[in-house]
DNA sequence: CTGCTTTCTTGATCTGGGTCAAAGCGCAGA
DNA sequence: TCTGCGCTTTGACCCAGATCAAGAAAGCAG
């Protein structure tokens, strides 16, 4: 795959270094449909049901995706941090809330013009098609947590899933010693893994109670030996999906 | 979208029939590497892990993808019927455990070929872009379900998405007066959804006893009044992720 | 510094669904 | 016809996590 949205689409800034196909035709027309947008920590990008007349990358930031039921009950069914895709090229209308969990810049393009270029470029359904099939892998993951773990092996999912993330932006693996800042409210973690908030705080108590991890403030995360955590999540130690 | 693997792909009888394009070189190639492959009832298909040298779609029959803890906790991660893809182009090894639930038939691809195809062929790539799409919709859909709903909830949801499921086979929407077979055992169920099977059995009990199921034998569901059904599973009345 | 708000923690109590145990049911095979 | 086995149902009891209710800590505006 010679044409990387990641590098190539979401950053101006990045894919001029990185991309031998930059000067490219395909570039050039994602240039022209290109456009940024910013949101503050806790506004809302779209709510369900609205049309979406764009396709996004994160850029900076954090958004979550989220289901609700009438009740109010509501379940987070994504996580998007930078790099991630948001929307579907086809789809006229968002099935999802749509959060910026902290504060958030997306590279956003006009949809209509997006789903044009994709006919004529292969590159970019292939591309999509990959990346969605690891949104996919992560999906059911988190199926698993959301169905078979405990409240505690829940949350030590979540900081190593967080970890590994962090780590990777830095392309780096997550080790012993790392630290990072929670871009989650408790209530938030609550809604990733259908736990309470309550139970959030209790379980991050009893992490940090045991020495499994450290906090510093309340959002910045230091994890001292990682395995020791990864051994909480209940995952066989190498842990993930495969790829 | 002139090529569709569900018509195309899958079946050789069906797509005769359908598709105007089916004298094309891409067909001919599909039918060079295509072959069949039938399982019984609770046959492993693959295990996690396995290498994986073909993809598939569904032709008869019900399988299920999961992952398992070690220490036994298992979770049902994804359902196939009919038409449903199997597999990941580029992807040697399988991530989950795949099994036969009732007696399967897959239509099988040899993977290589299949990949080197989809370069040359960027409907194929477009198609498939869009089930996988689908599937993390389906996905997402089922996050709620685990992460959110009580155990009547659950059930009343799954039964709902599988009469769903069984009435668009036949071209159909979801009526009152519906029956169908039901594909999983208890146990199948309870995998599924997140629960115990014991759990599952007394619910389904209690949608029996309230008059808002009736059962013929074990597995056959008959729904009288499909909205008292769908008012059960907590979403609003339109129901499902919106298309 | 003071008061206000938002976020987080902790405690007390309750309950939905898990766990353990024992039957029922239905069918394939002898 | 009987027997055995896999699947399902039902009962009794228990516990992890939800719910309800105070407070504490951290920002932040004035």
């Amino acid at each position: 795959m010679t044409f990387d949205l990641k590098d190539c689409g979401t950053c101006p800034i990045r894919h001029r270094a990185v991309c031998a196909r930059c000067e490219s035709d395909e570039l050039e027309i994602l240039e022209s449909i290109k456009f940024y947008r910013s949101f503050e920590a806790g506004q809302p990008v779209i709510w369900s049901g609205d049309s979406m007349d764009f396709v996004a990358s994160v850029v900076t930031g954090v958004a979550s995706l989220s289901q609700a039921m009438e009740d109010g009950r509501t379940q987070m069914v994504g996580l998007l941090l930078p790099s991630d895709f948001l929307g579907r090229p086809g789809r006229e209308f968002a099935p999802y809330d749509v959060v910026a969990v902290s504060n958030l810049t997306l590279c956003c393009f006009r949809r209509k013009p997006f789903e044009k270029m994709m006919l004529n470029t292969p590159h970019i359904a292939q591309r999509l098609l990959e990346m969605t099939l690891d949104e996919l892998d992560a999906a059911r993951e988190w199926m698993l947590i959301l169905g078979r773990k405990t409240a505690r092996e829940k949350i030590a999912s979540l900081l190593t899933i967080l970890a590994r993330r962090e780590a990777s932006l830095a392309l780096q693996t997550a080790q012993s010693g790392t630290s990072f800042e929670l871009p989650l409210t408790r209530e938030a973690m609550a809604d990733y893994l259908g736990l309470t908030l309550e139970t959030v705080s209790r379980q991050v108590s009893a992490l940090k109670r045991e020495g499994i991890v450290q906090l510093e403030g309340k959002r910045k995360i230091i994890i001292p030996d990682f395995d020791l955590l990864v051994a909480e999540t209940g995952d066989d130690a190498d842990g993930g999906v495969m790829v």
